[in-house]
DNA sequence: CTTTAGCTGTTAAAGATTTCACAACCAATA
DNA sequence: TATTGGTTGTGAAATCTTTAACAGCTAAAG
């Protein structure tokens, strides 16, 4: 998948920004995001690219989607470049996302990201089991599937997570969808069938394992 | 990356398969377990790729590898080519890992197979925190890091998964690559320095929903 | 002031992956 | 037997992604 994108800096040019170059400009924010934390306030492309992995050339190539230009000599302000790729991807206001599923791994999931409040925070969890209902897991309230549209109503989210057993997973994914949810992250182990303008990223945790005993068998 | 892999039909000729054709391999295995268990007994391209989400002769590219080959008349066995991707992978005798770290994430993921035995196993569970030792969650012993070793010696376990939180994520590689562990699937939040030889995937949850909150807002 | 060292941004080449397009095939049918 | 319709396997083209190469910049040193 290939996206136009307007650059930020100025109006000129559109530049094409990969799914790759996506994947690759989160983790630089992540990486970018610990240095600042360990008080490092400029690195040169040749070190994020140490840190994420990949060659300086790609480093450089993949910043040029958020218009951000370092300087030749202290390479890249981290503060800076941290802002423009927030900016780039329009974060400022966080990420607010919904959940699907209180089983087991909708719980894991939301450990995971309570921490991380409230730039990533889950609004709602939402289960078909009656017993759950009303409970609070890491300060996130489960609700009936059926409240949905009015627990989201107003809220403006747009992505949501599903963690549904995978009998559920498209019944499940059709509602996001009809209630205008245009990101989806699926951890059930099914092929989610969504319109165009809909995105998902599979986590196939087992498709996944085998990928990775694949790669050790060499 | 691109491994060079024998045509396991023949010794003839060596065959390329990339990483993206192995993921949709895993795919593929995936959907034909299910056809199998909906007494599907054969497949056309067309609609593997439909069930895939990706195109006719994507699939019969990705086959290639396998040197299974369909006919023209109904298209793909269901279980030959179930077996020949199994044997492709060498898989026959199912998958065992272990996994560090019995926080929520790792108990999740032990929840997760635990159905799936005795294909995929988790044989063991590391943690370092002494109050969970000698535990037992969905079947599987937590032990403590020390013994690590020990539990695994003679057991041939190739893949890991890590669970653990970031500060610990490279040290607790660097053990898992001392005991031979040639493949991992990464949890933790860091970015992991492991020897070429050593096959990292990793599942940053944070950086993909950064990546699909990117795709929904188009 | 001029040179040097070492960086960035960007163009172009190289490399990888996906898709197209079509020959060869096969069973059903006329 | 010959024709038809719809499929596979695969070479080659198209597309996408990564990497190399280098002009231009800047601060420091001579």
């Amino acid at each position: 998948m290939v996206c136009e994108v307007m650059d930020g800096s100025n109006l000129r040019s559109m530049i094409l920004a990969s799914e790759k170059t996506i994947e690759r400009l989160t983790i630089y924010h992540f990486i970018l995001r610990e240095l600042h934390e360990s008080r490092v306030s400029a690195i040169y492309s040749k070190d994020l690219a140490k840190l994420a992995h990949v060659k300086p050339s790609q480093v450089r190539r993949d910043l040029m989607v958020t218009g951000y230009a370092g300087n030749t000599r202290n390479g890249y302000d981290v503060v800076q470049l941290q802002a423009a790729i927030d900016e780039f991807f329009n974060f400022k206001d966080g990420i607010k996302t919904i959940l699907f599923g209180a089983g087991t791994l909708g719980r894991a999931l939301l450990t995971y990201f309570y921490p991380l409040k409230p730039k990533y925070e889950i609004l709602a969890v939402f289960d078909k089991d009656k017993n759950k209902i009303g409970r609070v897991l890491s300060g996130t309230r489960i609700y009936p599937v059926e409240e949905f549209s009015r627990v989201i109503s107003g809220k403006n989210v747009k992505t949501g997570i599903l963690a549904v057993p995978a009998q559920e997973a498209q019944i499940t994914a059709n509602l996001m969808v009809d209630q205008g949810i245009r990101g989806i992250l699926n951890f059930a182990p099914a092929r989610l069938l969504v319109p165009p303008s809909v995105f998902v990223e599979d986590m196939n945790l087992r498709a996944t394992l085998e990928k990775v005993a694949w790669f050790a068998d060499k």
